[in-house]
RNA sequence: GCCUUGGUGGCGGAAUUGGUAGACGCGCUGGAUUCAAAAUCCAGUUCUUUCGAGAGUGUGGGUUCGAUUCCCACCCAAGGUACCA
């Protein structure tokens, strides 16, 4: 039989525990290693074999930085408050709270059933009132801070006051809300506070206002931009809808520029900074103004092309522009207001899912070219978006293919201003290689000659100026939620204020319902004690609101990324009380070295975090602008979905093989009802869903075959495969090198049993290495020098391929380092105690137990990590001259056993070389043992 | 459409970065051991083949003595993203 893996876990798995073996110490005077997992939302379906597969790359990673020396915070929490826990509320009545403290505890049970290394005295939850309390006060602090785009970063809210006080909006460059205010300071002293406070909301970096929000009806909340995929809501796939809301929102739009510059420094995988600069979506290019016909009102474009200036045609509004009724003339009015009409109608996803159709209508409006003041036709078109740039374009059909696409449509004109190009047939989009043609004082020009000169000539007639945008939105940050942080704010006359710091927690209260109240406030709109009273500084009943002294407290809480978007920070000193870290902490531990997580958060949690870093960093909180160096993201571990097929009215399944041709359903089935032959198992299928009870099935060969997929694991696809199971039946230590095995850490791979077997044997040969039948036997003999080659030869690779984070083939070499010594017979303590050293961050277990055995009295985890022998890495490698024809050349022959006499004949021998040799000399011959490969010539 | 990553046996996947393609594992075939099985061990396993050899890393070209690796064009897959001006 094998080794006795499960008395070998539970027994170390509870000396660990016992001994703290894995509490790090600080301060420290060994270098510092943070690596850290993105840590889990608690969900009630525990983990499946997906969740640990970045948790065992960390695991490793942080168990072989022990070995060499380092101090190792190695952390793990839980992001716990969340949508699944409210609604399970909702349905069943149970607090949040209590779900959510089941459900980390079997989270925890599974974890340490893996042997994690976890360093658990420093455990976060975002849930806890002593964590979240500081969650507030990031809040506060964003709140009570604007952003200096003069010093590109962001300041305490007194030093705008300071500076209005001083010199009202003269010189201030700050970032704002859309049409920045302006005020002397005459008129700033001469403010009452409400208008103060008005005034200043709009530059805070959290701020209060009415948006163009992400309702989602079906969830009864709004949702952030990233929370919205393809029209519907990221979780449960819900419509959501625009609407106009009086919402918090946090002003990340400031620090575009600086999270887009950061990636620069950073090493994280190209594909998810790729996906960053993506959503943050810079365009550098030109605003330009053009004057409508008879009015003093000028439209405003922004285009990536001022170069093309002179090849605009007509200008095309977006249905929902400012001044669209207003300039429509008389005879269009109808037909306008019947095209808007009918576009408000239309949904984000159909007109997503209709991007082929050309629509539009003409004002009746002409503009003035801002340089040649020619009449230019004014139109609306529903491709032309409100939300992005100004809302308007400058259509310049020979270059921009949809501008080319509508011109044709409308039979409007095209004029081509390149040089030698055919537009006929479609817009010409290239950059390089063209010039500018037709274009009154940039004739003759590149596109960069050009475009720099138009903004300069705009710029000199007051008609525009260089302008850059960005994609990128400011993030909505109230949820209509029960389950998430309090908002710590309270309203006088409408005005938000916040709960001063030293108040906080402001602890989430009870309430009768998880549901929003009758008249469609959040649901801390039902707990009765959710008023703020100042004169005792505490929440107070509701009853007691007089807005004099006594105020309402804010109902919204905050979404699930903000508890998210600094606890990388907490752990370093998790239980302070005094502050979310202490400095000497901070200073110690800097920022995380290794992050793992799924790149699904590249445009939530990653951007969010890198924000709220910045922003702690500008106030001298966090001694690091970045706060992970690098970044891995695992690939998912997929489920293979179990497909039966019913033949559509009927309760008549029939077997995969017999669907040819057949119309059929695929119904989901439960994998572990399956065979690995894919044969299904009946009567397990009747018990399992009672509608399967009296279904008939018509077999193939006696069998019923299911048909496979592989999709996402989902429990609502039953193909979930749970990690206990595997646990028990080969243990620990298997899984997680079989998980290692599987394939290189970022791809995504389906999960499959078949091959785990022989990592299984593996464990076991190592484990026979010190064993002969029951006895643990290691000889103290002098090891051979070719188990000595093997030993290092392991070493070498394994290190090298940890620090390449190629954890699948360092399993490989173990298996083949286990093979070679035990066709070496080879047992001696001086080969298999740094072997177990080695083998230790991936099997912890049964090394620990080897450990043991070998007579040590301490943990493995402090052992020093082994050490490669360059003498014994080499290959024999002789360098011999020989003669071809009687010249003499100069051969090497590497890493040999034959002789001269050999090498010369079998280069002589081979056939290609009579060709090469051909009146060339050769430099250099390579050959393996026993053949000649190649010559370098 | 655009961006990113990838395409290698029956399968998961290796290949020191231009030098024996297919390591390691699964599966399969044969053998040893066993009354038998499990377990274990040994050998074989890219394909074709007239047993000489030939072909072969998505397809077609190119550079090179030599290409899975570098260059050009194309095809396919996965992920991201989009009437973004």
């Amino acid at each position: 039989m094998g080794y006795p893996f499960q008395d070998i876990e539970e027994k170390w798995q509870a000396i660990w525990a016992s001994q703290q073996t894995y509490k790090v110490d600080q301060p420290s005077d060994k270098p510092k290693f943070y690596v850290l997992d993105m840590f889990p939302y608690p969900s009630g379906a525990g983990l499946h074999v997906g969740h640990p597969l970045g948790y065992i790359v960390s695991d490793i990673v942080a168990r072989y930085k022990r070995h060499k020396g380092f101090n190792v915070l190695h952390p793990q929490g839980y992001d716990s408050f969340g949508l699944p826990a409210e609604q399970y509320a909702i349905q069943t009545g149970q607090h949040p709270a209590v779900t959510t403290e089941t459900n980390i505890k079997r989270y925890r049970e599974q974890l340490d059933r893996m042997g994690f290394s976890f360093d658990w005295s420093r455990e976060v939850r975002t849930s806890d009132s002593s964590y979240y309390r500081w969650t507030q006060w990031i809040f506060s602090l964003l709140f009570d801070a604007w952003y200096d785009t003069k010093q590109d970063k962001a300041r305490p809210i007194d030093a705008l006051i300071q500076h209005l006080e001083h010199f009202g909006t003269q010189d201030l460059e700050a970032a704002c809300d859309e049409d920045t205010p302006t005020c002397t300071a005459e008129d700033w002293r001469s403010m009452d506070e409400m208008e103060k406070q008005i005034f200043l909301l709009r530059f805070r970096l959290t701020y209060l206002a009415e948006t163009e929000v992400n309702w989602c009806p079906a969830l009864g909340t709004v949702l952030a931009n990233d929370e919205v995929v393809q029209g519907v809501s990221e979780r449960g796939g819900h419509p959501v809808e625009r609407k106009k809301m009086k919402q918090w929102s946090m002003r990340i739009s400031a620090f575009a520029d600086r999270l887009l510059q950061g990636l620069e420094s950073i090493d994280w995988p190209e594909p998810l900074k790729e996906m960053q600069r993506n959503w943050i979506g810079k365009s550098v290019g030109a605003s330009v103004r053009f004057y409508i016909e008879n009015s003093q009102r000028q439209i405003e474009v922004f285009t990536t092309r001022p170069d093309t200036l002179f090849g605009v045609t007509f200008l095309t509004l977006a249905p929902e522009h400012e001044w669209v009724k207003e300039i429509t003339t008389a005879q269009q009015r109808a037909e306008v207001e019947a095209y808007i009409a009918q576009a408000a109608q239309r949904s984000e996803r159909e007109r997503m899912s209709e991007v082929e159709r050309i629509s539009g209508v003409f004002t009746g409006a002409f503009a003035l070219h801002p340089i040649t003041n020619e009449k230019i036709p004014i139109w609306i078109g529903d491709y032309v978006l409100a939300g992005y740039g100004t809302g308007a374009v400058m259509a310049v059909p020979c270059g921009d293919q949809r501008d080319f696409d509508f011109a044709t449509h409308f039979k409007l004109p095209i004029k081509n201003i390149f040089k030698d190009v055919d537009i006929s047939a479609a817009a010409h989009t290239a950059k390089e290689n063209t010039i500018i043609d037709n274009s009154d004082f940039i004739d003759g020009l590149s596109i960069p000659e050009a475009t720099q000169k138009v903004i300069a000539e705009l710029g000199n007639k007051g008609m525009g100026e260089g302008a850059t945008t960005y994609r990128l939105r400011d993030a909505v940050f109230s949820r209509q939620r029960y389950w998430g942080e309090p908002i710590p704010i309270y309203y006088v006359n409408g005005q938000p204020q916040l709960v001063p710091d030293e108040c906080l927690p402001l602890k989430l209260p009870e309430v009768s319902k998880y549901l929003p109240t009758a008249d469609g406030a959040p649901p801390l709109g039902n707990a009765s004690e959710w008023a703020w009273d100042t004169t005792q500084n505490k929440v107070v009943s509701n009853d007691k609101i007089d807005d004099k002294t006594v105020f309402p407290l804010e109902k919204n809480t905050m979404p699930g990324w903000a508890g998210s978007s600094w606890y990388f920070n907490r752990y370093m000193d998790a239980h302070n009380t005094e502050a979310f870290a202490s400095k000497d902490a901070m200073a110690y531990w800097k920022e995380v070295d290794l992050y793992l997580g799924g790149s699904e958060h590249a445009t939530g949690h990653l951007l969010y975090s890198r924000f709220w870093q910045y922003f702690l960093y500008d106030f001298g909180l966090v001694p690091v602008e970045n706060f992970a160096k690098k970044l891995i993201n695992q690939g998912m571990i997929l489920g293979e979905s179990a497909f039966v097929y019913r033949i559509p009215d009927t309760q008549i399944y029939l077997s995969k093989g017999l669907c040819k041709g057949k119309k059929v359903i695929p119904v989901h089935v439960d994998v572990s009802l399956v065979s690995a032959q894919n044969e299904l198992d009946i009567e397990g299928l009747k018990k399992w869903q009672p509608h399967f009870s009296d279904a008939t099935f018509e077999l193939e060969d006696g069998k019923y075959i299911v048909g496979r997929e592989v999709e996402k694991m989902s429990k609502s696809k039953y193909n979930v495969v749970n990690p206990d199971a595997i646990c028990a039946q080969y243990g620990a230590d298997t899984l997680r090198m079989y998980e290692m095995f599987l394939g290189p850490i970022e791809q995504a791979k389906p999960w499959n049993t078949a091959g785990i077997s022989g990592v299984s044997n593996f464990l076991n040969k190592f484990w026979r290495l010190f064993h002969s039948g029951e006895d643990f036997v290691v000889s103290d003999d002098k090891p051979t020098k070719e188990s000595l080659k093997t030993l290092h030869k392991t070493i070498e690779k394994v290190t090298q391929d940890i620090e390449q984070f190629s954890l699948n083939t360092s399993v490989s070499a173990f298996m083949i380092a286990t093979n070679e010594l035990t066709s070496q017979k080879c047992n001696h303590r001086e080969i298999l105690e740094p072997l177990t050293v080695l083998l230790a961050p991936f099997a912890p277990h049964i090394c620990e137990e080897l450990w043991a055995l070998l007579g040590h009295q301490d943990s493995i985890t402090n052992a020093a990590y082994p050490v490669a022998n360059p003498n014994f890495l080499q290959d024999d490698t002789k360098a011999y001259p020989i003669s071809f024809n009687g010249k003499m050349r100069f051969t090497l022959a590497l890493s040999t056993s034959l002789s001269k006499d050999e090498i010369e004949a079998a280069v002589m021998q081979e056939e290609r070389t009579q060709t090469y040799l051909d009146g060339k000399t050769p430099k250099k011959v390579i050959v393996v043992p026993n053949k000649i490969v190649n010559i370098v010539i």
